[in-house]
This record gives structure tokens, C-alpha cells and sequence, in this order.
RNA sequence: UGCCCGGUCGUCUAAUGGCAGGACAACGGAUUCUGGUUCCGUUUAUCGAGGUUCGAAUCCUUGCCGGGCAACCA
């Protein structure tokens, strides 16, 4: 039983109300039907969470079926890719795992049933003229010549174009409906076309292949699929499911509809993501600033944080444009719980402690993560020569100013005290390095005195520091909705500054070492992961997944 | 332009004829060895017009706005 507080939402309360009347005998048969000609995004992830999150919820099953009806677009490399980003999100479709090109065969009789019936019939048509009789969305369609034939002459002729008696485009075979129907798609829909072409799977077995309208129904009526749930825009088709599921007389699933989501400052078709990939302006499928989920895997993301992200936006009939706080707060929201604090110094600007006692290395424990006593404390090692954070210091300290600054005084996490008392320049005029002096009461964060310090920074020892690269990510876009633009290609409003990638970090001794994958809270920056693909052991590369929320630069913002 | 679907805080989403609520964001404050977390508080919405009703976000009419539909794509 799922959260209680939670409302139902629509499709929630059409599967409660079914089990309630014994509609499908007590039974939730869902699937997910990808076609393999792409990855799968986040938006992608909302079906996959709706499919098998609403069996899982009311004890049904949901089967994976990659609807692989179009030999010209599908590829063997995004079958293993989409099952990859559906386990990791933590979905299981056990033994049923499905492809529609096996159905081909069953589908052919039932083709043959409905030319019998009367209702459908091969049409010489050419591409152009089917295009031209259909009509348009105020004028009314004419009747092709062919489509009084005999049930004999079209058995004959639907028989020979599966042969591979005719070439590609030369005959279809259509659905007999309604060519002055106010919706184009009953205007007598194509079922099948001739395409001599290799499908990934079935080779050279077929010269045939069946559209989408037809092919989808009997696909999720020969699995028993109950809730047929797809996005809003199958809406207009479920009149054309429901009239081929009716005439065979067959197990007829209902077909529901829900709103895609958009996420803002990205783009979400498979269209566009694929050309930003073959344009080079990202680095693959997998770059961590693409909505993709092997890209929101390389950028850190969590299946948990996925899945609650998903959760809270909830589920209507109606578009939406998701802002990204939902989703960056989910993450925090998960990784603030899980991820072990480490200190990292992204921009580093040297310390030397004047009365620290020459050659001295002290350790000192850090806990591990506050929100977790479980996770326990490590020792670092601390020295008189530091590394911080360059932006932690400031020669003429603005209002409300809690670090360094010359004379003032701040903590340094877990260990002690110390005071800004010179700055050393460098030829250019640039800061160089601080010479502080620190104070051996301060030992463990505290001072005996009783006197506050406003600020805590981060440091690293010098000598004991690891190198790592950081890559920090921003929008992939300037604006919300790069799509939006018809004046402009959505590529012009690509955000330059979506990677900075940051050299020489100089991070906590055990971070050197830390695993692909590994994720982390570099503290008072946000959360990073060691990127799986570019990192080298004691090389590592550190992607920022989200940063933590910064109430500082919301006043320095402010200020201008 | 014809048909279909939709329109509730800035964003997402509830309220199923009976107090317009939640989350995120924003803002203010408390706590804090992360300007993080946590806690408390504040601001902000029913697309317009008419009707039905004791009572309308909800039902009806109409207008406006957004989306979908005229691939041998899914």
C-alpha cells in the first residue's frame, strides 16, 4: 500500500475502480513499449515509472515490449541501453520481455480475418495520391478505385505483397473506415506497407511491415495487457484502437492517456537530443548535462531521487513544463541523507600558519556525514600550509561578510581558529598567499574563551592534498524553453557556459582514490561523483551533480 | 479554418456541487563547527462573460488561450 496522504491521481483511480467492479477479473496487466531507435530521457522515465510502478502498486505485472515494427529506424544497441536504464531506475520486467516483430506472423492472420470481414482492402494508390485522396482537416476525403475490391482479389493481393511480389511503395493495405471522418486517422489508416529492408531481428523474413495503429492494439491485446497507458498525444488514435480491437473481437485493453512532461531549460526530443549529439555539442548520449538518464547517471543522479522526483510532480491530463528545482530539490533532498562529506577546494589559494610549529602534522576526525552517525568520522591530516577556497577571502570584506578577510578571524572545519593577519601579492597585484597565525586553544572547533566565529571554511593540507579535474554543469540552455523560439534554431539559445571544467583541485588525501561512481558532498559546494568514464586511478574526475543551495550568493545577487 | 484534448499560486499538483490545500520556488526569522541540513512564519492561484443552484474551480452555454490531428514514424 503506497503513501496514504498522497492523493490518487486519475489513471490511480481508474485501476481502483476496476478492481473494485472485477473488470479485468482483479487483474493489472501494464507494459512499456519502447521503440529502439534512441535512449531513453527522464520523460521517458515517467512512463517507465507509470507502467511499472502502477503494477507493482496494485500487484500486476508489467511486461518490457520493444515495439520494433519500422526496420528502417531500429537498432540492436538501443535495445541493451533502453534495459540498462530500466533496471538502474529499479524496475524488473522478470521473464516477459517482448518484441512486437514477433507477433508479426499472428498479426498477418488477423489482417487476413478483417479482409474477409470486408474491412480492408490493398490499394494501388501511390504515396502521393493515398496523401491526396485522404483530404484535409476541414475538407472530407474521396474513396480510392481500389477500395471496392473483392475479398478474394484483396486476400490474393495482400498474400503476394508478403511474398515479395511487389517493390517497396507499390501496394498497402488499408483499413476499410470512414473517408470523410472528422478525424484523418479513421480515414481508411494504412495497416501495412512494403518495405524490403533488413529488420534487426527477423533479418529477412518479412518484406511487410505493420503501422503503428494497427500493430499497437494486438500487440497489447495478445499479452492480456489491461491499462494500454500511453501520452496525450495517442489521445486522437484511441478511436482507431479501440474500432481494430472491436471488429477482431479480441481481448481489448483501454487505452489511457496521461500528459507528457517537459523539463525546462532542455530539450526532450529524441529529435534534438540526437542532434546535439551528432552535432558534437554535447559529448554523447551519456554527457551529464542531457536529460537522458545515462546522462543523468553520469552526472550523479539517483534512481531514488528519479523516482521521488517523478512522484511529486504526479500525473494529469495535461502537458506540463517541469521547473528544475523540482528535480534538483529531490536529488539534495536524497544525497544530503547518503552521501559522505568530503573536502574538496575547487579554486585554491595558499594558507601558511606563521606560528604553526615547523614540520608539524597534526590529525584531526571528521565525521562523515551529520545526517548519518552511522557513517561514522575518518582523520585528516592538518599542517601549517594550507590550501581554501579563493573566494573565501576577500581584501575589503562587503557587509555581512563571515569569512576571511585581513584581520578577521574564522574556523577551519574540524580543526582550528585562525586569523588573516598579511596578504602576500604576487607580481601582477593578485592575491598570493594569506599569512594567518591560529590558535592552539581552538583545537576541535571550539574556543575555550567562549568567542564566536561567524564563518567555517573548508581546507586542505597542502602536502597531503590529492589533484582531481571538477567539472561543473549548468543548463544546457539559456532559457527555459529553447523550443519555443520560432524566430531562432533551438541551438542558438545553447548556454555556453553549460561546462566549466575546473584543473589542479586539490581535494582530501582519500579522494585520490575514490571508485567510478562514487558520489560525495564536497562541503559548501554540493554534490559531486567521480565520473565513470574520464577518470584515471589517482586522476580523478569529479562531475557536480547539483549544488548545495547557496544563501550567500542570494545576497550577493542582490546587491547588484 | 474542421475535429479532439486541456486551462487552479511563478512551477507541478489536489479539492469529484459544500472552508481553494500540498510540494517546489520566493521572502522573513530561529538553530547550526557546511551561509548546507532542520524548524517556524509570510506572500502568491480557480482564463473571461453569462446561466443552473441555497451554494460552482467543479454542471451548462459562449468567448479567449494552449496543445494534438492532413508520415507508407512511433
Amino acid at each position: 500500500m503506497a503513501s496514504e496522504e498522497t492523493p490518487r491521481h486519475f489513471i490511480q483511480e481508474i485501476i481502483e475502480e476496476d478492481l473494485r467492479t472485477g473488470k479485468w477479473g482483479g487483474k493489472v496487466q501494464t507494459r512499456f513499449p519502447p521503440e529502439p531507435n534512441g535512449y531513453l530521457h527522464i520523460g521517458h522515465a515517467k512512463a517507465v515509472s507509470l507502467d511499472f510502478g502502477l503494477a507493482e502498486r496494485y500487484g500486476g505485472r508489467c511486461n518490457l515490449r520493444f515495439d520494433d515494427t519500422n526496420p528502417a529506424r531500429e537498432e540492436e544497441e538501443y535495445v541493451a541501453a533502453i534495459m540498462e536504464d530500466i533496471r538502474w531506475l529499479g524496475y524488473d520486467w522478470g521473464d516477459r520481455l517482448y518484441y512486437a516483430s514477433d507477433y508479426f506472423e499472428q498479426m498477418v492472420a488477423y489482417a487476413e480475418q478483417l479482409i474477409e470481414a470486408g474491412k480492408a482492402y490493398v490499394d494501388d494508390l501511390s504515396e502521393e495520391e493515398i496523401r491526396e485522396h485522404r483530404g484535409t482537416v476541414t475538407t472530407p476525403g474521396r474513396d480510392s478505385p481500389c477500395r471496392d475490391r473483392s475479398v478474394e482479389e484483396n486476400l490474393d493481393l495482400f498474400r503476394r505483397m508478403r511474398a515479395g511480389e511487389f517493390p517497396d511503395g507499390a501496394k498497402v493495405l488499408r483499413a476499410r473506415i470512414d473517408m470523410a471522418s472528422p478525424n484523418m486517422l479513421l480515414r481508411d489508416p494504412l495497416m501495412y506497407r512494403i518495405r524490403h529492408a533488413r529488420h534487426h531481428r527477423q533479418g529477412d523474413a518479412w518484406c511487410i511491415y505493420p503501422m503503428y495503429d494497427w500493430a499497437h492494439g494486438l500487440e497489447d491485446s495478445i499479452e492480456g495487457v489491461t491499462h494500454s497507458i500511453c501520452s496525450l498525444e495517442f489521445d486522437v488514435h484511441r478511436p482507431l484502437y479501440d474500432w481494430f480491437l472491436g471488429q477482431l473481437g479480441v481481448h481489448h485493453p483501454q487505452q489511457i492517456e496521461f500528459g507528457r512532461m517537459n523539463l525546462a531549460y532542455t530539450v526532450m526530443s529524441k529529435r534534438k537530443v540526437a542532434r546535439l549529439v551528432a552535432e558534437g555539442r554535447v559529448s554523447g548520449w551519456d554527457d551529464p548535462r542531457l536529460p537522458t538518464l545515462c546522462g543523468l547517471r553520469r552526472r550523479g543522479y539517483t534512481p531514488e531521487a528519479i523516482r521521488a522526483f517523478l512522484e511529486s510532480i504526479g500525473t494529469a491530463r495535461r502537458d506540463a513544463t517541469v521547473d528544475v528545482a523540482l528535480l534538483e530539490h529531490a536529488v539534495r533532498e536524497d544525497l544530503n541523507r547518503r552521501s559522505p562529506r568530503a573536502m574538496a577546494v575547487l579554486d585554491p589559494l595558499k594558507v601558511v600558519i606563521t606560528n604553526w610549529p615547523a614540520g608539524r602534522v597534526e590529525t584531526v576526525a571528521a565525521e562523515n556525514n551529520p545526517e548519518d552517525p552511522a557513517a561514522g568520522a575518518r582523520e585528516l591530516p592538518f599542517s601549517g600550509t594550507l590550501w581554501i577556497e579563493r573566494d573565501d577571502f576577500r581584501e575589503e570584506a562587503p557587509k555581512k561578510w563571515f569569512r576571511l578577510a585581513p584581520g578577521s578571524e574564522v574556523r577551519l572545519k574540524h580543526a582550528y581558529f585562525i586569523r588573516c593577519e598579511e596578504v602576500v601579492k604576487g607580481a601582477g597585484g593578485e592575491v598570493a598567499e594569506l599569512r594567518c597565525t591560529y590558535d592552539p586553544e581552538t583545537g576541535g572547533g571550539e574556543a575555550p574563551d567562549g568567542r564566536k566565529v561567524r564563518g567555517t571554511l573548508h581546507w586542505v593540507s597542502a602536502e597531503h592534498a590529492g589533484e582531481a579535474e571538477v567539472r561543473l554543469y549548468d543548463y544546457l540552455f539559456t532559457r527555459p524553453d529553447p523550443e519555443a523560439d520560432e524566430g531562432a534554431d533551438f541551438t542558438a539559445h545553447l548556454n555556453p557556459g553549460s561546462l566549466r571544467v575546473l584543473g589542479g583541485c586539490k581535494v582530501e588525501p582519500a579522494l585520490a582514490a575514490a571508485a567510478p561512481g562514487a558520489r560525495f558532498q564536497f562541503l559548501r559546494h554540493g554534490y559531486f561523483c567521480v565520473d565513470t568514464v574520464d577518470s584515471r586511478p589517482g586522476a580523478p574526475v569529479f562531475n557536480r551533480t547539483v549544488s548545495l543551495r547557496d544563501s550567500w550568493a542570494k545576497i550577493e545577487k542582490k546587491r547588484d
